[in-house]
DNA sequence: CCGTTCGAAGTAAGCGCTTACCCGAGGTGG
DNA sequence: CCACCTCGGGTAAGCGCTTACTTCGAACGG
């Protein structure tokens, strides 16, 4: 309580500990970080020193010299804005990111790390500097969403451990993602064999994101086999946005286009917008056409109708990829590197694909999931 | 492109480029920084070293030496679980801090800032150690929500800046918030004047919340001055949380006690609750009872009825919340010591509050805002 | 009783940068 | 023509830790 008396102060080294306590600098350093056995009063006296002056060593200090900086650095992809439209304020597009780098963090925690967050414009120009330069702050890389081409990602990965999501593995970096197959499998069986519809399509998300590429084969293989029509392509992106899908279902209409009985989207963003276009046309959901996201974020359920979604557990989405990218910072992590981790989804159906939520599994259970 | 030859590198130290160079250290540290000005050839030898063997400097290297991390700590409270809700997954409650994060990064960003991110729990014991332990990785701290007692908070602040947002100024830090004494009573008179209600509640959010107390204060005084009835106290408690609005209703109504005319909510997230319990049981929005929330996030306008609420611009919360930091880092930071800094709120008017969105300014005008 | 061993604690060498300081070459004025 | 100044660039001293290496004292056996 002594030399914090004026504002300003610098916060305690080492070395004040190691006067304090009578002894040297190696002494405190190693009980506190519990390497050799000190002597039972020589502990007591270091560790009445630290809290005395209320000593935490300084993490730059700490991570030049233990090689470690117990900080991983996390890359979100901003979303380009979409000017002039009703959903112009997206800030809940990074919804979805944010609570993933929950999961992360909470589970970084455990293990004494932090999360080091920064965004990019893909079209950003440096992109790639911007991240390298992340690097250099962090232990090691987690990627959201594809923000890097595969030889940039390969360079980088020579650096220092990265894991991606919703990417695709290489040989040194590990990827993880939901299950998207299997979800969409289940949406596409509901719709077509429990519902009975016909004709459906699907609303893409972004370009190139493999999510989406993977879960509109997964629906175009189910309809197949079926039978069943299935609209798709250029007229049909909405880039995981709102806006995007509010904007493309107008254009369908402007063009006296006839809609599917369903539209499956490629996320409840984008969902959110083909509701709201529908319902400036009174076009009714689920009566005239029935509706279903993949994520199901916490606003699918406040939604009218509420939003047939798959479920993936989105934080567990990020508790495995910071446990993956741990296992190649501090154990060998060769186990690990060139895996795609697959999380399990789950179809989780309300009122926009046409069930009627009351004879389904009670409440309760449904939303507790 | 040579020695990043075989994978598992360690990244090129200035050494490399000075070698490569054929130059000392201190001249690619100058290069570098812009410091002194160096000979437009040794100029160009570093640029192209560095080039070539994509160098980047270490963070913790430039930290411990600089004195500058380059980092800002951000402190943010993570929700207390209420069990056996239907609103269990309350992920969504972290919005409103994400969004606030979001606009921090975005101008930390400008400065070459990035964000250290942690979550702590409120009832965790050593909550205060941990924001302590996360300072040392730190220029500077951001505290979300009144997370430390006045006491830490001023040792805290002794050892480097710090900002709270929706917090209390000290003598030593400031303090970031949104007007919120405008905003609810813009709220109060939209519900009394224009609406003529004569029976008001309002549903607090979490204990000790400057926020809540001063939205509470205004719209009291506001109640009083027009003469009409407000209900608040214990049996209006909502926590900020839609699980704490919804089960406030739940109670009240088994209660058997009459509802007001009109709820005023602390954020839009309890409204969400108080919204949901309402309709459970057949209570009419507005037409028996108005319902508004305050903070305005995305999520607002996609609710049934639409949520009338307060926007404050969040993004600027959290941008203003940063660049005071800053200038405490980098400048002298003398003139914001001490600090409240209150940001303009406006409210939006939808449909739960009774307005019928019709007859207000046109939608995407209104939407923009 | 002395040589040996063992273990606790001190000494010092980095980790990869920034920067104060110094040196030497070139240009100026007396 | 020499003393002096300028200025680009090299040398080296840290920044605050961790840790390999060394030292020293106590305990032990022969």
């Amino acid at each position: 309580m002594s030399q914090e008396a004026s504002a300003g102060n610098q916060p305690p080294t080492i070395y004040d500990v190691a006067r304090a306590a009578g002894v040297s600098i190696a002494s405190v350093s190693r009980v506190l970080n519990d390497q050799g056995n000190p002597r039972a009063d020589t502990r007591q006296r270091v560790l009445a020193a630290v809290a005395e002056l209320g000593f935490v060593p300084d993490g730059a200090a700490r991570a030049l010299s233990a090689r470690l900086k117990e900080v991983v650095g996390v890359i979100v992809r901003r979303p380009q804005w979409l000017d002039g439209s009703l959903f112009t304020d997206e800030d809940e597009n990074l919804q979805f990111p944010d609570m993933i780098n929950r999961g992360m963090e909470i589970v970084a925690q455990r293990h004494g790390f932090d999360l080091l967050i920064r965004s990019v414009d893909l079209d950003e120009a440096n992109a790639g500097s911007r991240i390298f330069a992340l690097a250099r702050k962090s232990d090691g890389i987690i990627l959201h969403d594809r923000v890097l081409d595969p030889d940039q990602l390969d360079r980088l990965a020579r650096q220092l451990p990265v894991v991606t999501l919703a990417g695709l593995p290489t040989a040194t970096t590990a990827n993880v993602h939901g299950d998207n197959d299997s979800g969409m499998r289940a949406v596409a069986r509901h719709l077509i064999h429990d519902h009975g519809y016909r004709t459906l399509a699907y609303l893409a998300g972004h370009e190139g994101s493999p999510d989406s590429i993977t879960r509109g084969r997964a629906l175009a293989d189910e309809a197949r086999s079926a039978g069943v029509t299935l609209q798709a392509g250029d007229a049909w992106q909405g880039g995981y946005q709102a806006a995007g899908g509010a904007a493309a279902i107008e254009r369908l209409i402007a063009a006296g286009t006839r809609l599917p009985r369903a539209i499956v989207c490629a996320n409840d963003q984008s969902a959110i917008g083909v509701l709201h276009a529908l319902a400036q046309h009174g076009i009714s959901v689920p009566g005239d056409v029935a509706v279903t996201g993949f994520d199901d974020m916490p606003v699918a359920r406040h939604l009218r109708p509420q939003l047939t979604s798959v479920r993936q557990s989105i934080q567990d989405l990020g508790a495995t990829a910071f446990e993956t990218l741990y296992s190649m910072i501090c154990g060998d992590g060769s186990g690990v590197r060139g895996q795609d981790i697959a999380l399990p989804t789950q179809l989780v159906r309300r009122r926009s694909c046409g069930c009627d939520p009351q004879l389904l599994v009670p409440r309760n259970a449904q939303e507790a999931g």
